[in-house]
DNA sequence: GCAAGGTC
């Protein structure tokens, strides 16, 4: 049987220009995760069916393990030495099960992943998903390296595969667990910190990262040249001769001077000579050269520029015009086009349109071959692929269009000729200038008017010629301080000192606006708020490398070490993370240098937002802070109490929690169909036991505002019969410490619990229990309800097996089991006993809640 | 609730 060769690209457009391209055509498609194109063809020297699929960018992503994803119980500097998992980026999608069915019968693998670090790390996440064992590269597993997707190229590369690299791939490993850790480290802390000091910070994150920090570092550093800007005075001679009746200023060639006296005896010196002297005359062919092909970060600056666009948003209009087929692939760094770039083509597509049709017919002759630009190997310029009709896109999306295909043109029309006349004078020893400008050949200035050379005439002056002066003034002047940064200069800073890619530079710009550090004003100038300013001046007296951008050439610089394969992996990240942990406690350490800061700049909690509702642990009342993120404040014991985002608060009924003593608080959703529920503030941020935060999670917004699917917590936590949202059911037995009853709490299956709404006593269950009941039989130790627990085949894949027991939680006896369990796991788990109403449970009891009760008692059987 | 990098 001919074999079978898996190939697999990072997105399905270039799956299907490689099936194109090696089947000549001929191929099917069918879909799946992502589209499978299959083909024959011959692999190796012999006949070999084809089948071209792809993922869709990285298949995994890091984060932390669910243990440190409570901020309260994870101290940030743990998070440096913590485990990371990877999980599928996209689960909805299953990419890891489309990759496992795609490649099974494979014999080969040909990964054609894009040609950078990253598609060199997706190589290897392909592999794992595939199954086929990383060792067999080589033998099974090859790289395909193409510089563009052209049919060319690509059979060039068919013919010539490689090896995935190993080493490059690890690189990018390490940077992301690198990444994950720094950044969720401070942020973390200053996020607790300041949230928990000031009310009117205006974020709900504080956030800190390697990338986003040093982008708004250059927004507050200009800001701060501007503050501290002082204006100087300046003077400067300004002469003028009547020429063929036009008055015409000359240009004196000390531009201006600081000092006013020595402006004046330059003037007198002049004014005495009263004649100027034609002392030279130049006149050269000038060329102001056309543009090279467009890559994303010049695309963005122009869009932001020019055109009032914002770079996510350019981005996204470029983005659904890629997808529509109108432009060729947005993200690229490349500004040289490939060889076989099919100008013709492309051109004769746009002649269809009155805007350009003069100036692509005026190609006709042949148009002039591009400028060689830079290629990067990732994907060719951005450029037109078809003529696009103006109604059929929005606005924006049009002008950012109208933007590409005239650049494009300009890349391949002549050079802008013009001639340059520069004229010198001489009086009382002081040189003066006049400047004239011809165009000869508007050439890529008629597409692109706005780079077009203006044109200014001279009369026809000759060298030796004595000329009049018509008057010379002093003109007084000052110096003005730079302007906010425009977001293009940003970009062109962030590109230039290595910060993010062409695809994550516009997510680090809106994300710095999102946190409410920069205000994007007229002109699209970012200037920073106070929040912006106080964290990077805080930055700045603590350890000013943490809002630099070599921060981040330190990491690029340190991870290239693995990528060349000249350190190993393990030991780069660890010495990189150790750095950082000196940094990391150094910061917190100093931090009441920074807080000093944004003592002067915000609100103390104290200070902030209204009284609302009663403390549990201290009776008095707590203040409501309204500012994002919304939060209850105890300003006698210096709590925070986080609550639900994006709503109202206000009190509900004075019901007391039966668990903390804390008032409840009735939360409202916005919007036409919003919803409310009642909350205790104490519960919601200190979960009474495991699990509640799912049900507490079930309240998050979707997207679009609205509520997601079982959104509407019921309130179990509140006994009170006015209560209509309970789901607390159905009494079970007596409880252990107060003989109340036991009610079991359904919601939270297939995690079954018993709960104590008198004492706050929670008993586990079998996690993997399918239906708990209540028996007529009497315990003969202690005489409770003796309870079934029914397994469920299907949600026990540990229990294979297991049916049915019966037991008395009370006194922990096992009466009967009618099955044996194939491994000794604990079937009660009892926990949190004894700890009565109205106990403090708020942030400061690290350490002393019921999760870490030492009375918990696992027993086997 | 957190980073940065792919991609849709």
């Amino acid at each position: 049987m001919a074999p079978r060769v898996l190939m697999v690209a990072e997105k399905p457009s270039i799956a299907l220009s490689i099936a194109s391209a090696l089947s000549g055509g001929r191929m099917s498609t069918r879909k799946g995760s992502t589209d499978v194109h299959e083909f024959d063809g011959m692999f190796q020297g012999s006949h070999a069916s084809f089948r071209v699929t792809s993922v869709i960018g990285h298949v995994f992503s890091v984060d932390f393990p669910p243990a440190y994803q409570n901020w309260e119980g994870t101290d940030p500097m743990d998070l440096f030495n913590a485990p990371v998992l990877r999980s599928e980026c996209n689960p909805k999608v299953h990419i890891q099960r489309h990759l496992a069915q795609e490649a099974r019968g494979c014999t080969y693998l040909i990964l054609w992943l894009d040609c950078d670090r990253e598609g060199e790390n997706i190589c290897f996440e392909v592999i794992s998903c595939t199954g086929i064992p990383e060792n067999e590269v080589g033998r099974r597993i090859f790289r395909a390296k193409f510089s563009s997707v052209t049919e060319k190229d690509i059979s060039n590369a068919m013919d010539n595969l490689v090896l995935p690299n190993k080493d490059e791939a690890l690189s990018v490993e390490a940077r992301q667990e690198i990444d994950l850790k720094v950044g969720v480290a401070f942020t973390r802390f200053q996020t607790r910190y300041f949230q928990g000091k000031y009310g009117n910070l205006d974020s709900r994150v504080i956030s800190y990262g390697p990338c986003q920090t040093p982008t708004l570092g250059f927004c507050v550093q200009h800001y701060q040249q501007i503050n501290t800007f002082k204006p100087e005075k300046f003077w400067s001679l300004r002469t003028y001769i009547i020429k063929d009746g036009d008055e015409i200023q000359l240009e004196w060639d000390r531009k201006k001077l600081f000092d006013f006296d020595v402006t004046v005896m330059f003037q007198k010196m002049v004014a005495s000579d009263g004649a100027l002297k034609i002392t030279d005359i130049s006149v050269k062919e000038e060329c102001k050269a056309r543009p090279s092909g467009l890559n994303t970060v010049n695309l963005l600056k122009v869009a932001s520029s020019a055109l009032g666009i914002g770079p996510q948003t350019a981005m996204h209009l470029a983005e659904r015009l890629y997808i529509q087929g109108y432009i060729s692939y947005p993200r690229t760094e490349s500004t040289a086009y490939p060889t076989s770039f099919d100008f013709k083509s492309v051109l004769s597509a746009l002649a269809h349109n009155p805007l350009w049709s003069n100036n692509v017919r005026a190609l006709d002759a042949g148009f002039v071959k591009p400028r060689q630009g830079h290629d990067v190997g990732d994907h060719p310029p951005i450029t037109p692929m078809r003529l696009a009709p103006e109604e059929a896109l929005e606005t924006d999306a049009w002008r950012l269009y109208q933007y590409i295909c005239q650049h494009f043109i300009g890349t391949v029309s002549p050079d802008c000729k013009y001639t340059r006349t520069a004229v010198e004078f001489t009086s009382g020893g002081e040189i003066f200038r006049c400047v004239g400008h011809r165009v000869t050949s508007k050439g890529f200035t008629s597409i692109m008017p706005w780079l077009a050379v203006g044109e200014n005439i001279l009369p026809t002056f000759k060298k030796g010629d004595t000329i009049s002066i018509h008057k010379v003034d002093i003109h007084e002047g000052s110096t003005t301080a730079p302007d906010y940064l425009s977001e293009s200069e940003l970009i062109s800073l962030m590109e230039k000192n290595g910060i993010g890619t062409d695809a994550s530079i516009p997510v680090h710009i809106n994300n710095i606006s999102e946190r409410n550090y920069v205000q994007v004003n007229s002109g699209r100038r970012l200037v920073p708020t106070a929040l912006g300013t106080t964290l990077i001046r805080g930055y700045q007296c603590i350890d000013a490398d943490l809002c630099l951008p070599d921060i981040r050439s330190f990491i690029e610089q340190q991870i290239t070490l693995i990528a060349k394969g000249k350190a190993d992996h393990l030991q780069v990240v660890q010495h990189v993370l150790q750095q950082f942990m000196r940094k990391y406690s150094y910061f917190v350490k100093k931090i009441e240098n920074m807080d000093a800061l944004f003592e002067a700049q915000f609100s103390p909690l104290a200070d902030s937002g209204r009284l609302l509702s009663k403390c549990g642990k201290c009776g008095r009342y707590m203040k409501y802070i309204s500012t994002q993120p919304m939060r209850m404040y105890c300003v006698t014991c210096e709590e925070v109490y986080y609550l639900p985002q994006n709503g109202s608060i206000k009190l509900y009924k004075e019901i007391i929690c039966p668990l903390d003593g804390f008032e409840l608080l009735l939360f409202s959703m916005v919007g036409p169909d919003a919803k409310s529920f009642p909350l205790c503030p104490c519960c919601y941020n200190s979960p009474p036991f495991e699990g509640i935060d799912k049900l507490f999670g079930a309240l998050k917004l979707d997207d679009t505002g609205k509520v997601g699917k079982g959104a509407g917590m019921p309130c179990f936590l509140c006994p009170h019969p006015t209560c209509k949202q309970s789901m607390i059911t159905q009494g079970v037995c007596a409880c252990p410490e107060c003989s109340g009853t036991l009610i079991l709490d359904p919601v939270s299956a297939p995690k079954w619990r018993l709960l104590c709404n008198t004492c706050n006593c929670v008993v586990l269950l079998p996690h993997a229990a399918h239906r708990i009941t209540t028996t007529d039989k009497k315990c003969p130790t202690c005489e409770s309800t003796i309870i079934e627990v029914d397994f469920n085949k299907k949600a026990t894949p540990l229990e294979d097996g297991a049916t049915l027991h019966e037991g008395c939680i009370l006194c922990d006896e096992l009466l009967h089991s009618l099955v044996e369990m194939k491994h000794g796991k604990s079937f009660f788990m009892r926990r949190g006993r004894g700890r009565g109403r109205g106990r403090g449970r708020g942030r400061g009891r690290r350490g002393r809640g019921r999760h870490d009760d030492p009375k918990m008692s696992f027993r086997d059987f």
